[in-house]
DNA sequence: CATACCTTCCGCCACT
DNA sequence: GGAGTGGCGGAAGGTA
């Protein structure tokens, strides 16, 4: 019966926690529907929305959503499991019914995942343990310190291990669904939703453009800012952190000590950062070599640039700049696989 | 691909 | 004694 059932739809459960981001839950089912209709209803993806209890749920920005269904009733055949975040991770764990639940499913589906702060819903069932995983940057520190086997890789937009998807930010779910969608009908389907998804979202990027800007606002006040000016302004320059010491005008060693007080990032870290954000940005907006673009970032060349993209954003740039950019390629045509 | 560097991060301690 | 600063060295991780 339940083959039956598998093979007749595809699965598709969204556990919903109280106080949710909406988006997250929205955004993985559009990219499912969206997905459906670019295939001209050749593939199918039956998405459930699944709560503790009967009754609405309200998001943490307000908007109610009425779910399909609660943990109570019977098992569906799952082949995906999805939970979706709460607004911020709360100090309670899960209640022992929502624990087990997801314990159940998970063993029985084909693979799970967690969207953005939807770890820490995750956590607490043992799933997260001896995998590596991402979540919001606000709160990756967070979870490394309440599931300290789990190997935290912040940064990531999406990270895979096994059956287990986890991805970081609440836009990312949209990620988290299409890396599904890639999977199992391949990357043709998968980019022409996220061309469509990604002009009608103006989505860009992943998180540590926003970590650079959001740590060079904290240190606004700091001794650092004439500094940080300077790094934005020379990206293609050395970074070193005596170079950059001396020109705060302090030893190397305290200048990491404050950058990091300041900042909340090590230098290292921001200057990675901060040279992925302008590579992105020429990947997306010109159409320049890419030897070209990892000089003006201040990459030592486009093999370094590479494995940087790969490491932090699970990407090379070229398909990188295949998936979001915004120029008008050179040649009218590319090749598409 | 393995090896020998080099840089970064960070704890520790001394100095002002 | 507390806060800020600077030097040293080991571990880790990346580069040539």
């Amino acid at each position: 019966l339940h083959t039956a059932e598998r093979n007749g739809r595809v699965i598709v459960a969204v556990f919903v926690p109280n106080d949710a981001h909406s988006l997250g839950i929205g955004g993985p089912k559009d990219v499912f529907a969206e997905a459906v209709r670019h295939s001209a209803n050749t593939i199918t993806y039956d998405v459930r929305v699944v709560s503790e209890h009967p009754g609405p749920v309200t998001c943490g920005a307000g908007l109610r959503i009425l779910p399909d269904r609660t943990i109570h009733d019977p098992d569906l055949p799952i082949d995906t499991l999805l939970v979706a975040g709460p607004r911020y991770p709360s100090e309670a764990p899960p209640s022992p019914e929502v624990i087990g639940w997801i314990r159940r499913q998970a063993a029985s589906c084909r693979r799970y995942g967690a969207i953005c702060t939807g770890a820490f819903v995750m956590g607490p069932t043992g799933l997260l343990d001896g995998k590596r995983v991402t979540t919001h940057w606000a709160f990756g520190a967070e979870l490394a310190k309440r599931h300290p086997s789990a190997i935290l890789e912040p940064d990531r937009i999406l990270v895979r291990d096994g059956p287990l998807f986890t991805c970081g930010g609440v836009t990312a779910g949209i990620d988290l669904a299409l890396s599904l969608v890639e999977e199992d009908h391949g990357s043709e389907l998968a980019l022409a939703v996220a061309r469509f998804m990604v002009t009608f979202l103006q989505r860009s990027g992943g998180q540590s453009q926003f970590r650079t800007q959001i740590a060079t606002q904290i240190a606004a006040r700091s001794l650092l800012d004439p500094v940080l000016k300077w790094m934005r302004d020379h990206p293609g320059e050395d970074m070193a952190i005596s170079l950059l010491a001396e020109r705060a005008g302090m030893s190397a060693r305290n200048f990491s000590r404050v950058f990091l007080r300041d900042t909340g990032m090590t230098p290292g870290n921001f200057v990675e950062a901060m040279r992925i954000d302008t590579a992105r940005r020429m990947l997306e907006e010109t159409n320049l070599p890419l030897k070209v673009i990892a000089s003006a970032s201040g990459f030592a060349g486009a093999e370094i640039m590479r494995r940087v993209f790969r490491r932090r954003l699970g990407v090379g740039p070229r398909n990188y700049r295949l998936q979001f950019r915004t120029a008008t390629p050179d040649r009218p045509s590319y090749r598409s696989s």
